[in-house]
DNA sequence: ACGACATACATGTCGCGACATCTAAGGAGC
DNA sequence: GCTCCTTAGATGTCGCGACATGTATGTCGT
């Protein structure tokens, strides 16, 4: 099997095994990983509009999170409002149990982020962090991660 | 950022980025790139039971494949038998055209191995692949992997 | 002012992907 | 032979994820 079959495949099985894994740590919270992705997104990063929101999101990367951010209005975690100089624009806000649950997520996030942690203990994460940066370079949902890095240091 | 941050985010992207193109360079042959692994999977190991075709795949590892071999049956790809022995058991075989049409698939995956070799040039890949196999080693898609592997060499 | 174009968002569709549940078929112990 | 348990597969449901399309609102050129 050529280097880069594996390397395509084992890719594919991280992000599967991530996925499964962060879907049941996130149930006990009642929202799913592509929810608690935007839910953060939008508690870090104040009241913002959907496009805004999409230009973050790493899942969801193609049309706006319109379907996700559904689902949040309905849990009652966000608000969405008109917005005032431009009645296209959504603003969307926290309701303060957004805000609770946001902070829960986050906490299972750093959860997950320890057992990464201790599963790459003696790699190179640098070296690997590296290689995937430059390989998702230029595409939608490597600029959403970088529009996050970019905000997180503004 | 937490470095096991950013390293889940840039897995997921490398998964949607991998997707993205290939879903694109597979529909010039009308497939998705779940059906291209389980048509050349199918071609490489023979008739095979629904299960052991389950035990392959990196992509859906959780229940049976069943809704993806429709598709392929539909299509005219694959030809599902009862088992003779064990009635409960389902035979998978390439019709000719799967045949054709996994050999196309096969194809268009070096097609994007070479795309892969050439973004991955400098790096060093094997440290890379020896990470991602650690972190999924024990998980279903990890195992899938691992079947393949074992079967290529036997 | 008005028409062409662009932008923000919503919505329809399709194929997963994970989970739960169901049915049929086989096998083991008695 | 009969019950209990396991296994193989099919099917229902839900939430994405990618794409295409539709609609309302804003903007720009003239």
């Amino acid at each position: 099997m050529r280097a880069a079959e594996q390397l395509r495949y084992l890719i594919l099985a991280a992000q599967r095994e991530g996925n499964r894994r962060l879907t049941a740590m996130m149930s006990e919270l009642g929202v799913t990983p592509a929810q608690s992705e935007a839910l953060r997104i939008i508690a870090d990063h104040g009241p913002l509009a959907l496009r805004e929101l999409g230009d973050m999101l790493v899942c969801d990367t193609g049309t706006s999170p319109s379907r996700i951010v559904d689902r949040l209005v309905a849990a009652g975690f966000v608000e969405r409002t008109t917005g005032e100089h431009d009645r296209r624009q959504v603003r969307l806000a926290l309701t303060p149990q957004g805000r609770d649950k946001a902070d829960r997520v986050a906490e299972v996030e750093n959860r997950l982020y320890d057992l990464i942690d201790r599963a790459s203990e003696g790699t190179d994460t640098d070296a690997v962090i590296e290689f995937l940066h430059a390989f998702t370079r230029q595409s939608p949902a490597g600029l959403a991660l970088a529009n996050r890095l970019a905000a997180e240091k503004g």
